[in-house]
DNA sequence: TCTCGGTTCGTAAACGATTACAAGAACGTT
DNA sequence: AACGTTCTTGTAATCGTTTACGAACCGAGA
């Protein structure tokens, strides 16, 4: 099917491209033209060619939202929270996932970016350093982030107290009894990882838990493999009642390996995760979860940006998401006793079990 | 910062824009003139305007990917397959989730597709019908379809066999020794729907196993909480040692509503998904699952469509996706000893927790 | 009938790139 | 020195819209 333009159009109804123009974007016309028109457009299957009509609006209602990577479903979140605001404002999306490949990947989709396809750049970066802030200051078009950025930096964003919400996790899991909290981050050098360690060390020292370099390790991803190994290495390594992971897919990891290890969740270690994602609802026990607003951010992203389209010179605004601690299973309270010497993870399961009666 | 065009290079070099043009397209030009307007070209910060690009090229280097639902990973998927392969053949991808707001959201995809943004169109919808089909057999552009069409439909498109993939997975449910196995669809009227029924249907048939009503359920949605309680239904009104369910996530929810009743899975109950997308491995036990190449299909979606933009005139292909069956542990046979009375769903879990020292 | 607001419409100039065409430059060959 | 080739370059047309501008038209008031 070939494509007819506005002057196909203008021909079969006996009017100008003026005309068909007008009456296709709803300026006044007679009421003779404008129904003609419209009926020969449909008839002839007109579709402005919109490539044409960007280069002459000087608009392309586009956006580009740029995520770091679709198998983590906390940006799958976001996602869907942009893709809901912008498309009710009429804006189309280009997506690009900058995936693991690092700097090609964020090359080029930032290259493309400012090769002028979008009206404006949703972004939610893994990692944030100095070069791709200055790329992002120096966009031809507007920026929002979602994630931290450097004091003063004039670019909108919105924000989640990662530090905060570590904490929240913590307290819950102090109330609780837990002493000796386990943590396993994801690589640093990358924002949630860097504040997530933040959070766990200012928590530890206000609550006055133990602070062993054993109770804490690093990973090289935020994946559920991941997670399952760095907690089957501190069940060997060390001892601990509770275990925090920077985020679901490494806490129910981490859960399996407790699992597999023959010790109880939450009895013996509770766990919490990060992000409350829907597989928390999922595994088993449901995960407590520290949520972020993972697709309210994705929201708020959007509507910083529609705001900015229409008023570019609008003060630069940051928007705080508030961490909230979703409790469930992996956390209750029942069958825990409290800290003592008997918590040790190289505990057979036996005593815990038989302890369950007294509750 | 503002834009500068073609024509602001070539003041700038002091040449013309056609030089411009040609030098920026790797186009022969003197090394001279390559140097100079390279250089200017850079200090200009420089970005071709791709709307104009578009208009002359005719083509805009954009894909269209349209999905239903990014709540469900079986589409992430999907997508993560195609957009790899379409990045690497240098086209952006423009992205649309056309949601539960079925006529809304698939309409105004479609139509915006018509209006020319994109070189192509991936699209895998939940439903099918004839007015679609004969939308996409309209549209301007090449369309992949991901899904089952009407036969001969002049349409490249990849399938998988459902049915199959289903059989697949009673077979190894019978092989197991299970008789009574349920099975909880999705919504009907629905591709996936429609033909894990006929799959469920052929194979209770082939393997002689009881066709009762009572074994069935049907929900309004492929979601956790829909297979939740149509299992919990299940459980109550039935008796079933095993259940297929029709996508990952209702079989987790499934999994859950058999755990709560006090039933365990797979001992009591086994239990089979489809999709095998990664939560498989996260629920517990992890959930044996029929593959049906959610992210290959994408991929090869991709392909077919980058093939029929390079030869608009090859042969209609389609392309089949095996499916396969992975087993874990909601399946393993280990402790079930086979189909007789016992096995009712109403059991209290005692007995058949005293029966696994047997084994 | 003439004039005067107000509509309605067509002409034509953009928007920023690509590219056919032809002209000019540079060079080798005879 | 004249000619033919090959390279390099600029001019200008073009892609399909939108929209400023002014012409034509219409009915009303004088």
């Amino acid at each position: 099917m070939v494509r007819s333009t506005l002057a196909d159009v203008a021909r079969g109804a006996g009017v100008s491209v003026a005309s068909v123009s007008r009456v296709l974007n709803g300026l006044p016309a007679s009421i003779a033209t404008r129904d003609r028109v419209r009926e020969v457009a449909h008839s002839l299957g007109y579709a402005p060619d919109l490539a044409a009509r960007s280069l002459k609006i000087r608009r392309t209602e586009q956006i580009s939202v740029v995520i770091d990577d679709l198998a983590n479903p906390a940006y799958v979140s976001m996602m869907q929270g942009a893709e809901a605001v912008l498309r009710d404002a009429g804006y189309r999306i280009q997506f690009s996932s900058i995936g693991s490949d690092s700097d090609l990947g964020l090359g080029t989709a930032l290259h493309a970016v400012s090769r002028g396809y979008a009206d404006g750049l949703i972004i939610c970066p893994l990692r944030m350093n100095s070069e791709l802030v200055e790329t992002l200051r120096h966009a031809p078009i507007p920026v929002v982030v979602i994630g931290g950025l450097p004091r003063g930096t004039a670019i909108d964003n919105v924000v989640t107290d990662s530090r905060l919400g570590v904490n929240l996790a913590m307290d819950h899991l102090h109330q609780l009894g837990r002493r000796r909290i386990a943590f396993i981050d994801g690589p640093l050098g990358t924002n949630p990882g860097d504040r997530r360690l933040e959070g766990y060390r200012s928590a530890v020292e206000r609550l006055g838990l133990p602070d062993e370099d054993g109770l804490r390790r690093l990973t090289t991803e935020f994946s559920y493999a991941k997670g399952a190994a760095a907690a089957a290495d501190l069940i060997v390594n060390s001892q601990f009642d509770a275990l925090l992971a920077a985020n679901d897919m490494m806490a129910i990891g981490a859960m399996h390996a407790i699992a597999r290890a023959g010790l109880r969740v939450p009895h013996r270690v509770a766990v919490v995760g990060i992000d409350d994602s829907e597989m928390c609802l999922y595994s088993s026990p449901p995960l407590t979860s520290v949520s972020l607003g993972s697709r309210h951010r994705g929201k708020i992203a959007a509507r910083l940006l529609l705001r900015r389209l229409a008023r570019p010179d609008a003060p630069i605004k940051r928007v705080r998401e508030a961490p909230r601690l979703v409790a469930r299973d992996s956390t209750s309270a029942r069958d825990f006793t409290g800290a003592d010497d008997s918590t040790s993870a190289r505990d057979s399961t036996g005593a815990r079990a038989k302890r369950r009666g007294q509750t």
